[in-house]
DNA sequence: CACTCCATCTGGAGGACTGCG
DNA sequence: GGCGCAGTCCTCCAGATGGAG
C-alpha cells in the first residue's frame, strides 16, 4: 500500500531493513537488542542523501530533509495500528520498499485507543509520563552499533534509530510509544505535566491500575496485550507526541531539511515494529504503562498527533531520535519552552559531535580517561535516591551525597566547541556495566534546574544529553537528572529481557562522552557513578558498602579493612564467602567486627584467613554486611593473594565522602569497593579475561586495582573498558581505521570517524538490557561479558592496552595514574577456566581462544 | 507585597503481589 | 497444593516549597 504520505507527498522513504543477523562476527546473542536486528533503515529522500549532514542535524532518522515536496515532514505520517499488528518480526525482511510503505501505514494511527497503556506492550519507557521525556528514541549512535554498517549511508541517522539494535528504539509498538511517543512525550519532564493527553488516558483506560486490571498481576501474555498496544502503541507515542515534546519538535522548523522528522520516526516505528515482533518484544521498548500522567495529557498534543497534522509535533518523533544531533536542533525553535531547559545559553544547536554514526553500544565499557582527556565525576551522588514511578510525579534529580548534586567535569579537554555529556542508568550489580532495564534516567526541568538537557532515546534506553561548554570548563552540574523505576511487571514482560526487577534497586548513573578529535577518530569515554539504591526501603534498611579500605589481602588474613557505607548496625556482621560457579557456597566465614572502632557508616573489620593458605593464584571471594535475616549489602568482592603479594589498599577516602568521588571509581567499575560493581571487575573471570581477551577489560581491572587510590585521579576504573580498537572486529566488519592512539594508556574507544560512513564496528552491539544473564546480584556471574569479546582483541600488539596490565600486579597501587602501557599480559589458566565455565558461552572461549592466540 | 494557583518535590503508607517456609 | 508470613512493588495521599501571576 502506498502511504498516504507518500500519496499525499510523493514521497516514500525507502527503508531497508537489514538484519544483521548474519555477521558472524557478531553473535547476535551479543547484540542482543541493539544489535540484534538491525535494521537500518534508510529513506531515501528526495534529495540526496547527505550524509553528513544528516548526521548532524536530523536525527537519525529525522532527519532526512525535507520532503520533496517541502511539506512539512511531520506532516504525514499517519499510523496505523494495525499494520503492527499485521506485520510480524518477518516484515523486517521486506524492508526493502514495503517497509515505506508500512511505516507509513503505521505511521497512521489512531489514536487512542487506550487500552494499550498499560498493557506491558507498552513499554516504552519514554512512555512513561513522567519520563516523557523520552523520547528520544532512537539514539543515533544506535545505529551505529548496529552492524549493518552497510546500510549505508544510511547509517547515518536512519538506521540509527531503526537499527539499533534491538529495538531499539522505539519501536515497538510498545515502544511505540517511545519511538514515537518518546520523542513525543515529553516535553516536560515531569510526569504529571507532561503528559497529556487526557484523551488517551482515557481511552486507554488502563491504566492506571494495575496492568491488569483491578489487581495486578504480570500477565505475560503480553502478547496478547501486546498486541494491542501495539497497535495503539502508535498511539502512543501520539501520545508522548503531543506532548512531547517540544523540543522535539522544535527542531523542525530549524531543522527543516530534516522534515521528514515525522515521517521518518514513524518509519521508525513502523520499522520497529516490524523488526521486533510484537510490540512485547520489544521488550526493548519500554513499557508503556498507563500512567494517570499520561491520562494528563495535553490534549493539545493529541491534536497533534494527528496524521496531518503537521503541527505534530514531528519533531517530537524526530528529535528523540537523534540526541546528539539533534541537540542542536531542537531547543531552539519549537520547543522553546517547553522542552529543553528554556533559555539555556546553550542551544543545542550544535550538531557536530555527535555525529558519528557509530557511537559504541551503552552497554560496552568504556575508558573514563584516554590520552588527555578524563572524563571524571567530581562530586558523587548519594547512595540512595527514590526513583519515581510513572504513576508519580517526580522525585526531583539525584543529589550529591554534601547536598547539591552531581558534577561531572571532562578533563584535557582544550577545544572551544561544546561536547555533549549523555547520560543514562545503568546497573551497579557484579556485572558489566550495562543500561539498568528497569530505570530510566528521566528529565527534571523546572525552575531549580540550571543544567539544560534532552533526552534521548538508545535502545530503549533513555539517554540525557548535557552540553558540556568550554566556558563552563567541560563541567556540568547534573541537576536535571532524575531516576525513573519502570515497573518489573512490564519490563519483564520484554522479549528477550532476561533480568528480573524485583530486588534489582541499584543502579549507577553512567555518563559518557565522544570527542571527536581532528583525526577523524572519536574518543570515547565513560564514567559511572557510585551505586545509587533506588528503592523506598531497602534503601532504608538494608546495609550498603559504599566503600572497603582494601581489595586485597593475603590468604592468612588478618588485616583490618575499613567499610565505608550506610546503615550499618552495632550489631552488623560481615561474611566472607566463596561460591563455586555454579553458586554453592564453598567456604563462608564471618569476619571480625571491631565493634568500638564501627559506626553505623563504617565499619572495621578483620580479614578472615582465607579457607586455603596456600594460594598460588589469587581467589576472589565476596562478602557482605548484615544486619540481620533479609538485611543483607550487595556482595562485595575481596580476592586473597598469595602471601608475598601486596595488597592493595583502597584510598580512604576518596570521595567517601560525598561528593567528591572521582570518576575514576566510578567508571564504574571502580575498584572501590564500590559496592556494587566493583566485583565485576574483580571477578575471576575479568580479570583473566580482561587480559586476555579484551584489553580495555584487562585494564580496567588493572587499574582498578591501581585504582586503588583515588586519589590517582585515573578516572578510568571503568570494569571493563572495550577498546574499540578496530582490529578485533575488523575482521569482521569492514571497520574503519580504528586505531588505538599509542600513546594512551587508556585505550578508550577511539574510532575513526571519517564518515559516517565509518564502521561502527567497533562496538559490539550489545544489548543493554538484553544481557541475557543478568542476574541481579550475584556476583558469581561473570561478568564476562561477550562483547569483550567482541572488542577488538587489540592489544595484543601494541598498543599499549591497558588492559595489559596483570592484577597482581595491578596492584600496585601506587600509580594512581593511568595504567601504565606497559602491561604484562598473565593468563591465569585457572581463571580463565572460570571464565568459561561462566559464560558457558561458546562465544566466549572462542573469543577467549581468540585471545589468547594473540596473546 | 500579599495572596492564590500551580508545579514540583518529598515522605509516608497501604494494598497488591511474590517468594519462602 | 494450600496457608501464612515477610518482604517488595507500585500506587496514592498529603504536606512542604517555591515561582508565577
Amino acid at each position: 500500500m502506498k502511504s498516504a504520505e507518500e500519496d499525499a507527498y510523493g514521497y516514500a522513504p525507502n527503508v531497508s531493513l537489514s538484519l544483521p543477523l548474519g555477521n558472524p562476527c557478531l553473535p547476535s546473542q551479543y547484540h542482543s537488542l541493539q544489535s540484534s536486528p538491525t535494521i537500518s533503515v534508510s529513506v531515501t529522500e528526495p534529495h540526496a542523501y547527505d550524509a553528513q549532514d544528516d548526521m548532524r542535524v536530523a536525527g537519525y532518522y529525522s532527519s532526512s530533509s525535507v520532503r520533496p515536496n517541502g511539506a512539512p515532514t511531520l506532516e504525514s505520517p499517519r499510523i496505523e495500528i494495525t499494520a503492527y499488528g499485521q506485520f510480524p518480526e518477518d516484515e523486517v525482511e521486506e524492508s526493502s520498499l514495503p517497509v515505506s510503505k508500512r511505516v507509513n501505514s503505521i505511521v497512521t494511527l489512531t489514536l487512542p485507543s487506550a487500552d494499550g497503556y498499560r498493557d506491558p506492550s507498552c513499554l516504552s519507557p519514554a512512555s512513561s509520563i513522567s519520563s516523557r521525556s523520552c523520547h528520544s528514541d532512537a539514539s543515533s549512535y544506535e545505529s551505529s552499533f548496529s552492524y549493518n554498517y552497510d546500510n549505508s549511508p544510511q547509517n547515518s541517522p536512519w538506521q540509527s534509530p531503526s537499527v539499533s539494535p534491538k529495538g531499539s528504539t522505539l519501536t515497538l509498538p510498545g515502544d511505540g510509544c517511545l519511538s514515537g511517543g518518546s520523542p513525543r512525550h515529553s516535553p516536560s519532564t515531569s510526569p504529571r505535566t507532561s503528559v497529556t493527553d487526557d484523551n488517551w488516558m482515557g481511552q486507554r483506560g488502563s491504566r492506571p491500575n494495575s496492568p491488569c486490571g483491578a489487581k495486578r498481576k504480570y500477565s505475560f501474555n503480553g502478547s496478547g496485550a501486546a498486541h494491542k498496544p501495539f497497535q495503539y502503541s502508535p498511539n502512543h507515542s501520539p501520545g508522548l507526541s503531543p506532548q512531547t515534546s517540544p523540543r522535539l519538535s522544535v527542531t523542525e522548523e530549524s531543522w527543516l531539511p530534516n522534515t521528514n522528522q515525522y515521517t521518518n520516526s514513524a518509519i521508525l516505528a513502523a520499522i520497529n515494529a516490524l523488526t521486533t515482533d510484537g510490540v512485547t518484544d520489544l521488550g526493548e521498548g519500554i513499557p508503556m504503562k498507563a500512567r494517570k500522567t499520561s491520562q494528563e495529557h495535553n490534549p493539545t498534543v493529541s491534536l497533534k498527533v494527528e496524521p496531518g497534522g503537521e503541527e505534530l509535533s514531528p519533531g517530537e518523533l524526530c528529535l528523540d531520535e537523534h540526541p546528539s544531533n539533534r541537540l542542536p536542533l531542537k531547543k531552539e525553535g519549537y520547543c522553546g519552552g517547553f522542552l529543553d531547559v528554556p533559555q539555556h545559553p546553550y542551544s543545542w544547536s550544535k550538531p557536530k559531535q555527535y555525529v558519528s554514526p557509530s557511537l559504541p553500544a551503552l552497554d560496552w565499557q568504556l575508558p573514563s580517561s584516554s590520552g588527555p582527556y578524563s572524563l571524571q565525576i567530581e562530586v558523587q551522588p548519594k547512595s540512595h535516591h527514590r526513583a519515581h514511578y510513572e504513576t508519580e510525579g517526580s522525585r526531583g534529580a539525584v543529589k550529591a551525597l554534601a547536598g547539591g548534586h552531581p558534577v561531572v567535569q571532562l578533563h584535557g579537554y582544550m577545544e572551544s566547541e561544546p561536547l555533549t555529556l549523555q547520560l543514562f542508568i545503568g546497573t551497579a550489580d557484579d556485572r558489566l556495566l550495562r543500561p539498568h532495564a528497569f530505570y530510566q534516567v528521566h528529565r527534571i526541568t523546572g525552575k531549580t534546574v540550571s543544567t539544560p538537557s534532552h533526552e534521548a532515546l538508545h535502545n530503549n534506553t533513555k539517554i540525557l544529553e548535557i552540553p558540556l561548554l568550554p566556558e563552563n570548563n567541560m563541567r556540568a552540574i547534573i541537576d536535571c537528572a532524575g531516576i525513573l523505576k519502570l515497573r518489573n511487571s512490564d519490563i519483564e514482560l520484554r522479549k528477550g529481557e532476561t533480568d528480573i526487577g524485583r530486588k534489582n534497586t541499584r543502579v549507577r548513573m553512567v555518563f559518557r562522552v565522544h570527542i571527536n578529535q581532528a583525526t577523524g577518530r572519536t574518543v570515547n569515554l565513560q564514567a559511572a557513578s557510585n551505586p545509587i539504591e533506588c528503592s523506598q526501603r531497602s534503601a532504608q534498611e538494608l546495609p550498603l558498602v559504599d566503600k572497603q579500605s582494601l581489595e586485597t589481602c593475603p590468604a592468612p588474613g588478618g588485616e583490618r579493612m575499613r567499610l565505608d557505607g550506610h546503615n550499618f548496625q552495632h550489631d552488623s556482621k560481615v561474611v566472607f564467602v566463596e561460591k563455586a560457579q555454579d553458586g554453592h557456597h564453598l567456604w563462608e566465614t564471618e569476619a571480625k567486627v571491631d565493634r568500638d572502632a564501627s559506626k553505623s557508616n563504617s565499619l572495621l573489620v578483620e580479614i578472615p584467613p582465607y579457607r586455603n593458605q596456600r594460594l598460588s593464584t589469587p581467589v576472589h571471594v565476596n562478602f557482605y554486611v548484615c544486619n540481620g535475616k533479609r538485611k543483607r549489602s550487595q556482595y562485595q568482592r575481596f580476592t586473597y593473594v598469595p602471601a608475598g603479594v601486596p595488597t592493595i589498599k583502597t584510598e580512604p577516602h576518596d570521595d567517601y565522602d560525598a561528593p567528591l568521588v572521582c570518576s575514576q571509581r566510578s567508571p564504574g567499575l571502580s575498584l572501590h569497593p564500590k559496592p556494587y560493581f566493583p566485583p565485576q571487575v574483580m571477578t575471576p573471570m575479568m580479570t583473566s579475561d580482561l587480559r586476555s581477551c579484551v584489553v580495555g577489560g584487562a585494564y580496567s581491572v588493572g587499574q582498578q586495582r591501581l585504582a586503588t587510590k583515588p586519589s590517582s585521579s585515573s578516572p578510568s576504573t571503568s570494569p571493563k573498558l572495550h577498546e574499540l580498537s578496530p582490529p578485533p572486529f575488523s575482521k569482521c566488519l569492514p571497520a574503519g581505521p580504528a586505531v588505538q592512539q599509542p600513546s594512551i594508556p587508556h585505550v578508550s574507544i577511539i574510532q575513526e570517524t571519517p564518515g559516517r560512513y565509518q564502521p561502527p564496528i567497533l562496538y559490539p552491539p550489545s544489548s543493554a538490557s538484553s544481557s541475557p544473564t543478568s542476574q541481579p546480584s550475584t556476583p558469581t556471574d561473570a561478568p564476562f561479558s561477550p562483547t569483550h569479546c567482541m572488542t577488538p582483541a587489540p592489544p595484543v600488539s601494541g598498543s599499549p592496552s591497558p588492559g595489559a596490565q596483570q592484577h597482581p600486579k595491578g596492584p600496585e597501587r601506587g600509580d594512581g595514574s593511568p595504567p601504565t602501557l606497559a602491561v604484562s599480559i598473565k593468563q591465569e589458566p585457572q581463571e580463565l577456566d572460570q571464565m568459561y565455565l561462566d559464560d558457558g558461552d561458546g562465544v566466549r572461549r572462542s573469543c577467549f581462544n581468540f585471545i589468547t592466540t594473540n596473546i
